[in-house]
DNA sequence: CTGAAAGCGCTTACAG
DNA sequence: CTGAAAGCGCTTACAG
């Protein structure tokens, strides 16, 4: 039978509640009493009970999760996991808020968080916007104990304690080697169209992008990047323009999130004219387009992982416990018309 | 507060025990008796507290795990990851043993199977061989009450009640378009090499990557399937051979587990001569070869997701739950050098 | 057919 | 600094 703190109690000569002070790192226990139920921890390979403990506990962890309110569908998606996330807060023990605020804001977002610390959350998770005034606002989150994580879009430099997110630059590396493969050795030029470089995101990605387009297509003639505030109108404006101006346009890389706008101008283009299309997330739209052979390739970061993983980590951190990288990695999937989920 | 067993007693005028039989759907209760006990459990809005429920039963599941004795690096990473899933048997209430048996052998399978009935574990999880005795052995698994999961190669038309494990047709058509793709309009012919077509894995593969050469691939030209029953040397022997005799390979889908033979025989040829590889399994071979530019793209299975599947169904199949088939879906990964997990 | 009581493995006031 | 007792939300013999 695995051991309990019954056990323990017993081998080690003392009650349940000492067992339960030294387990938990909790002060009052005399250095040799300490020592004695430590050596009969490990001599019966004690491993507690998370279940139980929790139980027990009957503690439940307040989080705050601060997005953008912003409608495109990788946005609506991650609020949809939050949501479930919220349904589940019964048998995960948690208490989960959301707080709305303006896209690409700093001052707002800071704001926000600013808000927050007055109601001592365990943890808070946001969408980063890059800004002075939002670093400060983490280290106020800090200074008052709370656990905080970036979520999609990181923060690097602030006291954050973790970031649920992919590896931005690593998605515009692949991209670029999709795009690059795909466009099949034909000379050409490359589109991009972000949202906007402001946004720390799209500008990871479109370093990824460069860098690979450099080392390993020199043939691709890649044109400055087009940004249009992920706006549907605009981008199907400029992509057109784009298209219009240079019928050499081979490839297309969409690393933002306006793809419906994208994909309105492609349609304007001939089938055999059309130009490899990479973009980013899996939405009704792009699945849409996936099989319909207008995008060739979507990459995407799974939001169910990311909110998932936000609140594992936050749970962690208000225990104490430090992050198992490997475990909280969030993958770029690569989606092809074949092997979507 | 979440109401709990206690409210619903207090609120339908019943014990605890009778709240208990009605939850778990247990005889013995008046007609009368039940109603009034689900009219409180649904006006209370009920929902059980599965960690305490868990924690109260003190049950455990009892599984087998029949795993070929293979040592490809797939397979060991099963292994582990069922290894790990013992490791974690405190936590998770259950208890698995490994049984193993010689890998594409129906008789010895079935044997196994047949073997494990009388000791009544809840349930078994195998990798499928295809075979008469086989679809037998699993009916005699169902009719001992037992749950029945294929995992990583199905038995389509047995009783299992699940299969964790990929979509081979997906991955040999997701394969195709990426070998097609990658060509990049180069006529040319495309070499496949595999472990046997006696596993059903292997046969879905090459149908799904064949129907999608046809569909809109028509310059490649597919020569017939190598069969080197996953051996390095012979591996390196056949592609070897294929490659010294057909000058305008340029492509090649290794859809088995013979890639270190596969690379062997690749090293051999000039950098620029080499075929664009697309092969199966992120495992450190062909996560090296992709590093090295000597594999294009791997697909994966998620061994890791791939075993907790199987845990959660056969859990989920004890407890006569349905299984939530997106939830339990296992992806096909795609991975580039620049995405590698 | 129904209920009172004990217990699963922990944690938490409270008392000393 | 330490312990006895009650309780978290369930389930399970056992008794009636």
């Amino acid at each position: 039978m695995k051991p309990t703190v019954h056990d323990i109690a017993r081998s080690a000569g003392v009650s349940l509640a000492t067992v339960d002070r030294v387990l938990n790192g909790r002060p009052g226990v005399r250095h040799v009493t300490r020592e004695r139920v430590e050596q009969a921890i490990s001599s019966l390979g004690y491993v507690r009970d998370v279940a139980a403990a929790n139980l027990a506990k009957g503690r439940t962890y307040s989080f705050v999760f601060v997005l953008p309110n912003y409608d495109n569908s990788f946005m609506i998606g991650i609020r949809d996991e939050v949501h479930a996330a919220i349904s589940r807060s019964g048998a995960e023990r948690t208490q989960i808020r959301i707080v709305e605020v303006p896209p690409f804001d700093a001052a707002a977002l800071a704001d926000a968080l600013n808000h927050i610390v007055p109601d001592r959350p365990d943890g808070v998770a946001f969408v980063a916007v890059e800004g002075l005034e939002v670093h400060a606002a983490v280290a106020g989150l800090k200074d008052a104990g709370i656990a905080v994580v970036t979520l999609v879009s990181d923060l690097p430099g602030s006291e954050r304690d973790h970031f649920a997110g992919i590896d931005n630059h690593a998605a515009g590396r692949t991209a670029a080697n999709l795009l690059g493969r795909f466009t099949g050795g034909r000379d050409g030029r490359i589109a991009v169209i972000a949202g906007s470089m402001l946004v720390r995101d799209h500008r990871e990605r479109l370093e990824g992008f460069l860098a690979v387009m450099g080392e390993s297509f020199a043939r691709l003639d890649v044109l400055p990047v087009m940004e249009a505030r992920d706006n549907p109108a605009l981008t199907a404006e400029v992509v057109s323009a784009a298209l219009g101006r240079y019928p050499d346009i081979i490839g297309l890389y969409s690393l933002g999130a306006g793809n419906r706008g994208m994909l309105h101008a492609l349609r304007e283009v001939a089938r055999e004219a059309r130009p490899v299309v990479v973009a980013h997330e899996l939405t009704a739209t792009t699945r849409a387009a996936l099989s319909h052979d207008l995008i060739d390739a979507v990459l995407n970061q799974d939001a169910g992982h990311e909110v998932r993983s936000a609140i594992r980590v936050l749970k962690g951190k208000v225990e104490g416990l430090s992050v198992i990288a490997a475990q909280e990695r969030i993958r770029i999937d690569i989606f092809l018309k074949d092997n979507m989920p």
